[in-house]
RNA sequence: GGCCCGUUGGUGAAGUGGUUGAACACACAUGCCUUUCACGCAUGCAUUCAUGGGUUCAAAUCCCGUACGGGUCACCA
């Protein structure tokens, strides 16, 4: 009982004196709730909300794009980071709407987003669409999570470190110009941050007035100190502390910024690791900054590249205004697989990767072990012959009926009479598509879907309109016609295997007076007028108009006696 | 300008002090194969790792300076 009154004096005590002061002096608590009247939710309740999530080792990560329309190729290597590191630990992707800059906002950028998710084959774990939430850590789109935000700010006030700012953009620009002329460190921090030693009671008078505001975040750092972070691609690195107090919460739509709002989200949405641009990485002091404040858990920060273009010898940023490989709807438009693009980002993520692929053809890429200090600090060129290569590989080992469905699906989208003309002749088409395919070294002659009517359109009769023949060494009018006549009079039939028929052209060749044989031709040229393939390029062009195609055996036998009579008549 | 990050062939890069005479892949070139093309095969393509110095028996690898490139310094993300 004797310890008990002296504790009972103390509350006491405190009661009066707090009485006292009420008339003078303002609390934090007291400012909070002026600012944020209706927040009754504490940041305790928002985490008891959102408890930890059980992924044990796995990864929780999130694509969080803020949604301007397009989907930047650089942002989807950043999803395909997350995604694949989700996926490859058994772990969470999420996807985030990051909209609360409401000046750039597009509306039907999310449909976008969806559309390529679908194209590449990510399905979130957890999001939200068309009003629809899926997963328990939402919502996921920050303009709905306004009142959350409040109440981690209303918090901040109380501990003091947050205070409402009056100053306006015209002051802020002036104040901006005189750092500059000073050549001192810009920004609002020290002697500059006139609003941060401003009473409580300004600061409520200032408000009960209507005056316009924002909220920052009042920083504790020191610039002359030293903070070091580990970044799991660029290793440790030093930083001066931040000392700038930042805007938190703008003033007209009382929206957070973006550094607030990563902290707050990823705290409670338990991401374990951030993937991201390089170019966040000169604002980690600050949020690291901010983390602590909270009391919270910094995440794994994973910092991935910037893609670079090669521009007139000048490597630049990839750019959605000038270059259009820069948006991934040019890689849909065009019908690349979207593996390939898949790949060949894995490739610039981790270069091991390619031989990872050819070491394991069969395995999916979420089996490949990431390596985040792999991946580059430089800023690659992103190369589109390589796209194109890793494409054709892909596009090589496909079965016919994987071709077909594929470019029909791509071609009713994109080339609809085209698809009109392959379904009318599926059979054939897919025949075409298995020239020299189903194989052990198959060709490699389309990197998208969008190469298979330039190079195939000649067999249907619907596309066959030919603007020049690309007649090769026999050109004159007569000599063709003489080549075309002797062989299909004499020696052409349609029941011919492989060996026959180009046993009929060599046949054919030495009875005009070509050599039948290469070596021959080649030990003792003066002695023929040409050789067998000056005769086979006739038939070829007389049949295609083309100069390269692929085996000319077989697109005979698909063309059939009829077509190849008419179109020699043709000719 | 301050602060960060970087600089290995045309491209992505391997490489973390000594089997590197700098891997692998793309691109390019030449040749072979071959009815054209494609495929495939073979060969070539950085005497040197931006540059100057230092440490060391030994450096692309460690340290310092210089140059160059990139990022960032908003009530944009």
């Amino acid at each position: 009982m004797g310890l008990f009154k002296p504790f009972f004096f103390i509350f006491v005590f405190k009661f009066i004196i707090i009485r006292l002061l009420r008339g003078v002096f303002m609390t934090n608590k007291e400012l909070a709730d002026l600012i944020f009247p209706d927040i009754t939710w504490t940041i305790e309740d928002y985490e008891k909300k959102y408890p930890n999530r059980e992924v044990g080792s796995g990864y929780v990560t999130r694509f969080a794009p803020s949604p301007t329309g397009f989907v930047h190729i650089g942002n989807m290597m950043q999803a395909l980071t997350d995604y694949f590191l989700a996926r490859n630990t058994n772990g969470i992707f999420y996807l985030r709407n990051e909209d609360t800059d409401t000046k750039r906002e597009v509306d039907s950028a999310v449909d976008k987003i969806m559309d390529v998710f679908e194209y590449v084959g990510f399905k979130p774990d957890e999001y939200e669409y068309r009003g629809e939430i899926v997963g328990n850590y939402g919502p996921y789109v920050q303009s709905e999570r306004k009142e959350i935000y409040h109440a981690f700010i209303k918090h901040l006030i109380e501990i003091d470190r947050a205070y409402p700012c009056f100053c306006s953009a015209e002051e802020l620009d002036v104040m901006r110009k005189k750092q500059d002329a000073k050549k001192v460190q810009p920004g609002y921090y020290g002697a500059w941050a006139k609003c941060r030693d401003l009473s409580n009671e300004d600061r409520a008078a200032r408000i009960k007035n209507g005056e316009s505001f924002v909220i920052r975040f009042k920083s504790m750092g020191n610039p002359n100190r030293k903070i070091q972070y580990e970044d799991l691609v660029t290793g440790v690195i030093e930083f001066p502390e931040n000392n700038n107090d930042m805007v938190i919460m703008k003033s007209e739509d009382k929206l957070p910024t973006y550094h607030f709002a990563h902290v707050v989200d990823d705290h409670l949405m338990h991401t374990t690791h951030v993937v991201r641009g390089q170019e966040w990485l000169p604002s980690v002091p600050l949020h690291i900054e901010m983390f602590t404040a909270f009391g919270f858990e910094i995440p794994k920060y994973i910092h991935n590249c910037l893609l670079l273009k090669q521009d007139n010898g000048v490597r630049r940023k990839i750019s959605k205004r000038k270059d259009p490989e820069a948006l991934m709807e040019y890689y849909v438009e065009k019908g690349y697989p979207s593996i390939a693009v898949i790949e060949s980002l894995m490739t610039i993520l981790n270069s091991n990767y390619e031989e990872w692929r050819d070491n394991n053809p069969d395995k999916s890429y979420l089996e490949f072990e990431f390596n985040p200090t792999k991946v580059g600090t430089t800023g690659a060129l992103y190369d589109l012959e390589k796209l194109d290569n890793i494409s054709k590989n892909i596009i090589s080992k496909m079965t016919k009926d994987e071709v077909y469905d594929a470019l029909y699906k791509y071609a009713s989208v994109y080339d609809q009479e085209f698809a009109k003309i392959i379904s009318e002749n599926e059979e054939m088409t897919k025949a075409i598509l298995n020239i020299e395919r189903e194989q052990e070294k198959p060709r490699k002659d389309f990197a998208c879907w969008s190469d298979v009517r330039k190079s195939i359109w000649y067999m249907f009769d619907a596309l066959y309109k030919p603007e020049t023949y690309e007649w090769g060494k026999i050109s004159g009018r007569d000599d063709i016609k003489s080549v075309v006549d002797l062989y299909i009079s004499k020696y052409y039939n349609e029941n011919d295997d492989k060996d026959t028929w180009f046993d009929k052209i060599k046949a054919c060749s030495t009875e005009l007076g070509y050599a039948a044989n290469m070596k021959e031709y080649k030990a003792n040229p003066d002695a023929y007028k040409g050789n067998v393939a000056d005769i086979s390029t006739v038939l070829r062009v007389a049949l295609t108009s083309k100069s390269q195609t692929p085996d000319l055996y077989w697109i005979m036998k698909l063309l059939g006696k009829e077509r190849i009579l008419a179109r020699f008549e043709q000719i």
